[in-house]
DNA sequence: TTCCAGGGGTAGA
DNA sequence: TCTACCCATGGA
């Protein structure tokens, strides 16, 4: 049984610009479709059942959600949760017009604009998002595809065979061995063990990071004290969760720098930290439009 | 075989 | 704050 509804959208919001704007949208269980211009993503509602969501983006650039899976009517409380869900991964709440302003003063960064880049796709939870981003560090990003998705098989199943990412609880009712021995994540997977523990018997409550009201510099340090978040990951999830003002300065970045800089890799990261000064709050958001720039102008 | 990737923890200074 | 050294995986 299929169901399908809209989620609003703000000003200026592009559905295809958002979802290929971070290598998140080819980590299970998204899947982007380039021809149909579809995202999809395997889902676990809060209740357990596991729906197949297949988005794309209507002629007004809101979102058309379609619900497959559900044996029963998808239930108002259903549609919210799925609405929140798809506010945080879309960031909808993002107002980005202060950016807009800002790098319409550079021409090297006008496509931003005018491709409507500068939203990112995050997951609907802090935990997946870390959980990715943890296994992102210090391999290939053909490698981190591979880990994610053995790591998504431990999720719950739906019915074509499909897996929904695996909750906090059932990564932490696992031995670290046994999960190890499944995602083969080297040294990070004792980190993203200890990770899923801590979250599931609640001594950390990730998801309350959100909170427009917090600080950048207050959560920069509370992903900082997790095992395997340096500033490189730390960046990262600070920009997933709508903080800016962080770089994330990895060998991408050091060798997008060369090439801003005429070819001359810069001597440490605080030159590349000097480049990006002038954005203040939004150096973040700068410095991952400039990794992307190829990509998502050939998207 | 060695090197290293979208780095990070730890010890020692 | 900075440096040296170690860390598992698997592709090149």
């Amino acid at each position: 049984m299929t169901h399908t509804f809209i989620v609003q959208t703000p000003p200026a919001f592009r559905f295809w610009p958002t979802v290929r704007s971070h290598g998140w949208c080819d980590l299970g269980p998204f899947s982007s479709h380039v021809e149909a211009r579809t995202l999809e993503r395997v889902h676990q509602l809060g209740a357990g059942s596991v729906v197949r969501l297949i988005l794309a983006g209507d002629k007004d650039e809101h979102i058309a959600v379609t619900v497959e899976g559900l044996d029963n009517g998808l239930s108002p409380a259903q549609k919210d949760e799925l609405t929140h869900g798809l506010t945080n991964a879309f960031n909808l709440d993002r107002d980005l017009s202060d950016f807009y302003a800002l790098v319409r003063q550079y021409p090297r960064y006008l496509w931003i604009e005018q491709k409507a880049a500068g939203r990112m796709l995050a997951a609907p939870t802090v935990w997946e998002d870390l959980a990715k981003t943890l296994l992102t560090t210090n391999t290939t990003w053909n490698m981190t595809k591979q880990m994610v998705a053995r790591l998504n098989t431990l999720g719950e199943p739906d019915a074509p065979g499909g897996h929904a990412f695996p909750t906090p609880e059932r990564i932490a009712a696992m031995t670290p061995d046994d999960l190890n021995a499944h995602v083969r994540a080297g040294y990070r997977g004792a980190y993203l063990h200890e990770l899923a523990v801590r979250i599931a018997n609640g001594d950390l409550d990730v998801e309350s990071w959100r909170d427009p009201a917090l600080a950048s510099a207050d959560l920069y340090k509370r992903v900082k004290s997790l095992k395997g978040f340096g500033d490189y990951a730390a960046g990262s999830i600070l920009k997933l969760l709508g903080h800016f003002d962080r770089l994330a300065t990895d060998t991408e970045c050091r060798a997008v720098y060369k090439e801003i800089n005429n070819g001359v890799p810069a001597q440490n990261d605080a030159e590349i930290a000097a480049y990006y000064e002038p954005f203040g709050p939004w150096r973040g958001l700068v410095q991952w439009m400039d990794v992307m720039e190829g990509w998502l102008k050939n998207s």
